[in-house]
DNA sequence: GGCCTACATGAAACCGATTTCAAAAATAAA
DNA sequence: TTTATTTTTGAAATCGGTTTCATGTAGGCC
């Protein structure tokens, strides 16, 4: 069955194309009579026009290609499911990739989305988020971005990107704070690595709290590791070295205080009795461990609205601030604040 | 700065548009010499086409659409990044949506997916997935699969899709002769929804192995419930009821069998030398979990190039089979087999 | 050299929408 | 009724590629 187009309709409704066109984009002034008849054309046949001869022509795909480091990390798919909820409502559609984090990917890529023409792209996490510069990238990007916008959640210094950031500050000022209320003063550090710049912020918004209350910062309580599992292990095998425990660990994210969480209940300690733990991202995952794990969420529903705000605010050349930033907020369960009901 | 094309190409080297096109195409005879001169162009202008454009003029988009029921399940993202992976060395962009398990949703994107032509669709879980038909939804798949292959890891009847299954009847087979194998004789099955067909397939299987085994089929053995944590957790409360404790559970996927897990731990009992937990997906989870999970591996690699090798064949009208199996492996840890270094 | 075949090439049509522009129709004003 | 104004409308151009078809050119063979 031939694909019909809104010329077949024209035909039938005896009317030109552009009339068709205009009762489709709603727009221009059509008679009534034919507006109808033409309506009635498209619901009979089921008639949907073709999205790329409408990119085509308009020279807008209306499509937002999202790239994230990995979907199997349930902090961008939270994120993508986000964005692709905000982008529905705005009548875009969002074409994800994954970086994989090589950033050979993420340059060919660019070049994938500068292809189907996107109309904007949404990056978070790999080079945009990496410190160490690539002045190959930054290139790459400035090429980009001279005929789409990039919405990203980082920071690419050299590049015109619009930021929409999750205020890292904050995010570490809600942990701490919770941390030294409940009255801990050793408090470490499970950090990802620190060339990657929401991790170093966060680095040095934990050393600035430590002073503001005066409490010592000692080297052996922050080590780097990986995002993940046995990132957050390894991370609580090199603290069990220290000669002081630390009475409280943060995670760089829910994996990572799994792994942590592992170590300490092997080494035959209590959460949070002897040790808390907590951590950022409050995924799926923070619900379900045992004990149920404190965490930073991120606000995810804001956030990917914030993203595709920008995105297509930007794509459509409205006004849109080129700096964001999305307030988290604490979610505190028992691996901080010990209940009834805990092993 | 604007976009360039085919014909500014064209222009500066002094030959037809035409020319250029072969050249991208790759496919018909030029000259060498013109060749490399508009090679060198495209080049130094780092010239890329359009894809919506080639799209409308060979009616294909080279893009296929992936519908899951939600990336924020690791099964689902695991299938999904696996096709990516497999689209992008044919060539091929992805497109994903979540339908969120509202039918609603996966009508409206099936109509999305129309409208940017897309070349065919996969589709995982949701509507492909329940046994419960829905004539509506039927129909819009059959006027869809006129003009689209529609490629889904389930079953639709009354419609002509392609079918790429994970071999339910091996998956359950693997898991039951490894606890069988094992010495247990009372295996519950800790199910999904019986109206999902994966769900229902595995269920049939689960009790023909029990009467190739001339094991009692015992119906409180048989637990329905969610697919997450709480399903899990709910089911092993109640299989707790039973006069006779099974010596073995099966999950119906690994937060399912997390869920398990705290509710036999938190009734004191060991695993697995009290209680066996195994389960089906072997998501990264599975790996983390303490003791490590038991659980059945779909193979996502080969799971994901299928589906994407049957879209792609479909969409170029080649050979390929209606259904094909792909087939799963036991990766055996601690929930099942008691080695030294489990509490 | 003459004839045939095979390859190279560009003009033009096409894919399916949107949009501009000018003409036609309807309405308002005189 | 006539003129001025506003709406409607369709023809045609456009977006940026691919492809067909006819023509031009080169090489192969007698």
């Amino acid at each position: 069955m031939k694909n019909i187009t809104i010329y077949d309709i024209a035909r039938e409704a005896g009317v030109s194309a552009a009339t068709v066109s205009r009762v489709l984009t709603n727009n221009a002034n059509v008679r009534q009579e034919k507006k109808q008849k033409v309506q009635a054309l498209i619901e009979k046949y089921n008639f949907k026009p073709n999205a790329l001869a409408k990119g085509l022509s308009d020279t807008k795909s209306r499509v937002i290609g999202v790239m994230v480091a990995d979907v199997r990390n349930p902090f961008y798919a939270e994120v993508f499911v986000a964005c692709e909820l905000a982008a529905e409502k705005a009548g875009y559609t969002v074409l994800l990739c994954n970086s994989l984090g090589e950033t050979e990917r993420e340059k060919e890529q660019l070049e994938l989305f500068y292809e189907q023409r996107v109309s904007a792209v949404i990056q978070l996490g790999g080079r945009v988020d990496d410190l160490t510069s690539d002045a190959d990238y930054v290139e790459i990007v400035n090429q980009f971005t001279s005929n789409i916008p990039l919405v990203v959640s980082g920071k690419l210094d050299g590049t015109l990107c619009y930021q929409v950031q999750i205020d890292a500050v904050k995010s570490v000022d809600l942990l701490m704070e919770h941390l030294i209320d409940l009255g801990h003063r050793r408090i470490a550090l499970a950090s990802g690595r620190l060339n990657v710049l929401s991790t170093y912020e966060k680095y040095q918004r934990y050393q600035q709290i430590l002073r503001n209350y005066r409490i010592d910062f000692r080297e052996e309580y922050v080590v780097e590791g990986k995002y993940n599992y046995y990132g957050g292990y390894a991370a609580m095998e090199k603290l069990f070295a220290c000669k002081e425990l630390p009475t409280a660990v943060i995670a760089i994210n829910d994996y990572a205080a799994l792994g942590i969480m592992h170590s300490i209940q092997e080494h035959g300690l209590r959460i949070p009795q002897d040790i808390a733990v907590a951590s950022y991202d409050n995924t799926q995952l923070s619900e379900l461990l045992s004990p149920r794990l404190t965490s930073v969420d991120y606000q995810y529903d804001v956030f990917g609205q914030k993203l595709v705000e920008t995105a297509i605010a930007a794509a459509e050349e409205g006004e849109v601030s080129r700096i964001q930033l999305v307030t988290p907020k604490l979610k505190v369960r028992e691996s901080t604040v010990s209940e009834a009901g805990n092993l």
